[in-house]
DNA sequence: TAATATTTTTAGACTTATCTAAAAATATAT
DNA sequence: ATATATTTTTAGATAAGTCTAAAAATATTA
C-alpha cells in the first residue's frame, strides 16, 4: 500500500491538475505546505512507483493508476463528510480536518457499506460531486452567483471555497445548500449584489464572496 | 500529538498489563510482532515522553498519562466496532483490522458524536466493555462458560479470543452475544460440555471453547 | 557457584520523509 | 543575447522506526 504522505501528495497533484497537463514543483510544495526540495524527493518515489510521470524541470502529472488512486480518497474524502454532517451533526465548516484523516482508512468494503449506509449521495455537504466506485466524478456546473444578472433567481448548490470564515459568513447569511437567491440589484463597479434570501431580507455581498457560490439557475 | 506507532505500543503494553505490574521487552516484541531491539528504542523514546516507566532489563509499566492514552484507543476502538456492525451490517468478525486504523483517528468532538449516535453503548459486539468518556472501564465478569455445571443455565455476554476462527465457530453454532445456554452435561476427562442452545439442538463444545466464552448465569 | 541458557540492550545500518544551503537549469528583461 | 532573477534539483543532515549481529545482563541448572 501507499503511505498517507503519498496519498496527499497524489490528492495534491490531482487537484492542481484541473485544467494544466503539468503541474509545477513548486506549486505542489505550495499545495502541500512544504518545501519545494522536498517536492522533488517524493516526485522521484512516486514516480519508481509509476503514480506519476515526472522529468526533471519539466513538471509532474498523473499515471492511470497516481490518477485512481487520488480520486478513490476524494471518494472517501466527501463521503465521510456526509457521514459527519448527516449522521453527527457536525456543522459544515468543521468537517473538513476529520475527513482528511478519516480518507486515509484502507477498506473497500469500508467505503461502499458506508456508501449504502448514506444511501448512494452524489454531493458531499458543499455541494461537491462524490466519485462513483469507479471514479467517475460529475463535473461541476462553473455558474456561480456572480454569473446572475438583475431579477434571475437560483439555488445555491455549492461552495468554491471551503475556508472556515466563507462557511461561517454563509451560515450567518443563511446562504447554504438549497438556498434560493433572487438577484435584486449589481452595482457594475464592483460587481456586489443585492440579494432576496429565502425571500427574506434583501443582503449585499462582494464579488469576492459571490464568484465562489455555485448556483443552479431557475425560472 | 502521537503516532500510530506509538499509541500501538501503549494499547500493547496496556493489554499486557492485566495482573502484573511490569512488562517484558519480549511480550511486548511478541505483540507488536516485531523484534526485542526495536522495541528497547521504542521504550527509551516513550520514557523520554514520560508515557511508560522504563529501567534497562527492568520491563516497563505505563504512567498515568500513558494508560489515559491507551484507555482512549481501546475506547474508540470498541465504538468504532459497535459502528462497523450496528450501522454499517459488518460481522463480529470482520470488523477489528478496520477499528484497528480507525482507532487512530484524532478528534475528541467525534468521539463524542459517535458515542451519542451510537446510543452510549456499553458493550462492543464482542462484549468488551467500552471505557467511558473520563477513562473508567466496567471490569469483565470473569465468569466463563467452563466454569458453569450440569444443569446451569446461562447468556453468552462476551468473548475472550477474537480470532475469526472462532468467532465463525460461534456463528456456526448460533452461540453469539444474547445466547441463552443449557449445560446438559459436562465431561470430567476434558471438560467437554454438551449444550441446548437457545431450546435448541443439542451441541458439544471443547473445553477450550466454553473458557473462552463469558457467561452470566441465570436461575 | 560456576557454567550455560535466555533475555535484553547496544552498535551500526537501512528506509521514509523532512529540512537548509548550494548548484544547476530555465525564464525574464534590458 | 547576455545578465539577472526565478525555479528546480542536488548534497548532506536529521528524526522516527525498523532490522541484524554482537555484547551485556539476568536467570537457570547442574
Amino acid at each position: 500500500m501507499h503511505s498517507f504522505t503519498e496519498e496527499n501528495y497524489l490528492k495534491a497533484i490531482f487537484k492542481l491538475s484541473k485544467g494544466k497537463s503539468e503541474v509545477s514543483t513548486n506549486a505542489v510544495a505550495e499545495e502541500m505546505e512544504t518545501k519545494a526540495s522536498s517536492v522533488t524527493d517524493m516526485l522521484k518515489r512516486l514516480a519508481d512507483k509509476k503514480l506519476v510521470n515526472y522529468a526533471p524541470y519539466k513538471g509532474v502529472s498523473l499515471t492511470e493508476e497516481g490518477k485512481k488512486i487520488a480520486i478513490s480518497i476524494i471518494r472517501k474524502h466527501r463521503l465521510w463528510e456526509v457521514f459527519l454532517v448527516d449522521k453527527l451533526d457536525f456543522k459544515w465548516d468543521e468537517v473538513h480536518d476529520i475527513a482528511e484523516q478519516l480518507e486515509h482508512i484502507q477498506s473497500a468494503e469500508l467505503v461502499e457499506r458506508l456508501d449504502l449506509f448514506l444511501e448512494n449521495p452524489k454531493y458531499d455537504p458543499h455541494g461537491d460531486p462524490i466519485p462513483d466506485k469507479d471514479g467517475n466524478i460529475a463535473r461541476h456546473k462553473e455558474l456561480t452567483l456572480a454569473d446572475l444578472n438583475i431579477r434571475d433567481k437560483g439555488v445555491v448548490v455549492g461552495v468554491k471555497e471551503h475556508s472556515k470564515s466563507f462557511l461561517n459568513y454563509l451560515d450567518q447569511l443563511e446562504l447554504v445548500l438549497g438556498t434560493v437567491v433572487d438577484v435584486i440589484d449589481k452595482v457594475e463597479f464592483d460587481n456586489s449584489m443585492t440579494l432576496k434570501i429565502n425571500e427574506k431580507v434583501d443582503t449585499t455581498i462582494s464579488n469576492q464572496a459571490s464568484k465562489n457560490l455555485y448556483i443552479k439557475k431557475i425560472n
